[in-house]
DNA sequence: CATGAATGAGAATTCATTCAT
DNA sequence: AATGAATGAATTCTCATTCAT
């Protein structure tokens, strides 16, 4: 079952979603259609399979941070960037999902239930930091929240796009401009 | 054509890209399969010629900002604004195109090329204004520009999926931030 | 269409029901899946359509009956042998159906319906005559026609299941027999 | 082994013989896959032990009543009842079968041979009274008795299909129909 | 130019059967 | 003897594309 995950996210990753067929991922985890139908009732169960896990690592994720303590976290430009640094590995494990939600969401309710899941993690988690800000003000927290993780969700596409990783620099400069955008005086 | 165009619009919208069959569009043009045929020659054709569209769009909109003057209409708010809201203007009016990009570029060669070209129209805009800025130093150009676009394309695409269009408060906010993000003085 | 619904028939004659693949059919009708799919939406529509067919000539069949007059028909010989001869006949144009109809109203709501409408066509023929009957007393109608129509009925499956097919002689006896079980003094 | 013949039973009494899956069975037997192949070679071999079974049943009937005596037993109103109670009896344990025989003679030969095996049981027995019977003179005793056996097992699967059990009262009537049918003078 | 019936390649899914444990 | 995970052949159904009218 671990097999099939992992060989869907390769076909995934390698063909999209949609191109992707059952064949293909029971060749890469080299079993056979029965065996697929044995563990998941169909394609979208798979899917489904995926993005909860997705979901749920997103969750998990804020959820540490909501932990960790206050607002100063994303105030500073060093706690920013840590954010930033985890949601830019969790984009890159989960890269093959991340690049297509916008489709999936398409496939069935259950599949954008977790999305909306993911996304609804994110966002508040930045949205009530934003709200707990005094710098912060003028800003609606939600739209705030939502521009920012747009901004990160869409870089790290266009950067796949175009072929570029996501290395430390980018992450700087996006800590940067995320943190001006937030937190900062206008000049 | 210009009515298969349209119902193909139409029931990308509907349907979503991958759920769109040939039927769907010859319905809505209340045309024939045979007509369909006369004009395009395959579906991928037909949805190269809606991003050929879209992507001419872009340019040209890209175009007369570089026309229209010097790097000072980003860096005032003002300017900033009016091309944020241009931006959303043709989100808004090619909306089912953008909302599945990420699906279209795996259709073929022809139609990832378009899509890049709309890409690359709207970041380098953005990067040669940031690049010609005294007060956006630090940034690289091209990654801010990315950032910058990311950040607008996503925006309008979560707006969109939760439900909330993007208003005039909402430009307003992303004209703001990414106003801060660019040029604001960190705090 | 008529090329597929006779086409059907006759794989069903060969193969019965569940033996026969929209392949089999396909083929004896020399035309494509798609054609198939183009006329009937599933296997079940194609069985539904073909009940139909033998549940309306069955209800004409008795409806004609009604019309030509009298519970007398019956009641002499004749006029029963002529029913039994129409019943045979109609048996035997759709031979495939009536030898497994036991198993057809499995399929689906759809086709159990005609079935019912089928029997119920004969059965209320049937009752009716004997309930106008003064000879027939001490018999319930309903059920004395139930077991007239279960004996034409099986009667044909089985010579038909032995390798004899009905001819004159057999329609003979066994109007004779009906008209004793139905009409005649015990002895 | 009786466990599974059980179960093989039940499973086709709720869903017909080609709608149970082997999984059906082992699951009311409350065993696995495995153990179905150790007891029977594949489904077919299932449905055979099954008819073997119903086939000796009515063998053994026909020869109890061959031993009993002598053409009296069906001349008699008394005797021909307590032979059409025994048939309804045998029908009702054996409902799941004899419902769908039309379906099962095409599974293979040796379940036709079963089937037609039960079915002359039933005949010949009939057959032979009505031989020795003077008073059924003018009918073929093979004929007379396929139309009798025909009546009594369609009977069976009507008042099933409608819901209406064969009560006492529909055996007297049956009775009292096949006895006219073979042995009255007409009226 | 326009039509839409016909085509068939391709994909998903089921389920009887096997076999290592 | 018993198990049940794994297999893959067989089948249904869809839909882009063609072509005779």
């Amino acid at each position: 079952m671990r097999r099939l995950l992992d060989a869907a996210m390769k076909a995934i990753d390698e063909r999209g979603y949609h191109a992707t067929r059952v064949q293909d991922v029971v060749d890469i985890a080299k079993t056979s259609h029965g065996t697929f139908y044995l563990y998941f009732s169909n394609k979208e169960d798979l899917v489904r399979a995926l993005t909860v896990e997705a979901a749920s690592e997103a969750t998990k994720m804020s959820q540490a941070m909501a932990e960790a303590g206050s607002a100063v976290e994303l105030e500073s430009w060093d706690g920013l960037r840590s954010w930033v640094a985890g949601y830019s590995a969790l984009w890159s494990h989960y890269a093959p999902l991340f690049r297509s939600w916008t489709d999936l969401v398409a496939i069935d309710e259950g599949v954008e239930d977790q999305i909306r899941r993911m996304v609804v993690a994110h966002t508040d988690a930045v949205a009530s930091r934003v709200a707990a800000s005094e710098r912060a003000d003028g800003l609606d927290p939600q739209v705030a929240a939502t521009a920012v993780v747009a901004m990160l969700d869409r870089f790290h596409f266009l950067r796949d796009f175009v072929g570029s990783p996501v290395d430390d620099d980018a992450i700087d400069m996006l800590t940067t401009m995320i943190h001006r955008a937030l937190f900062a005086t206008p000049g």
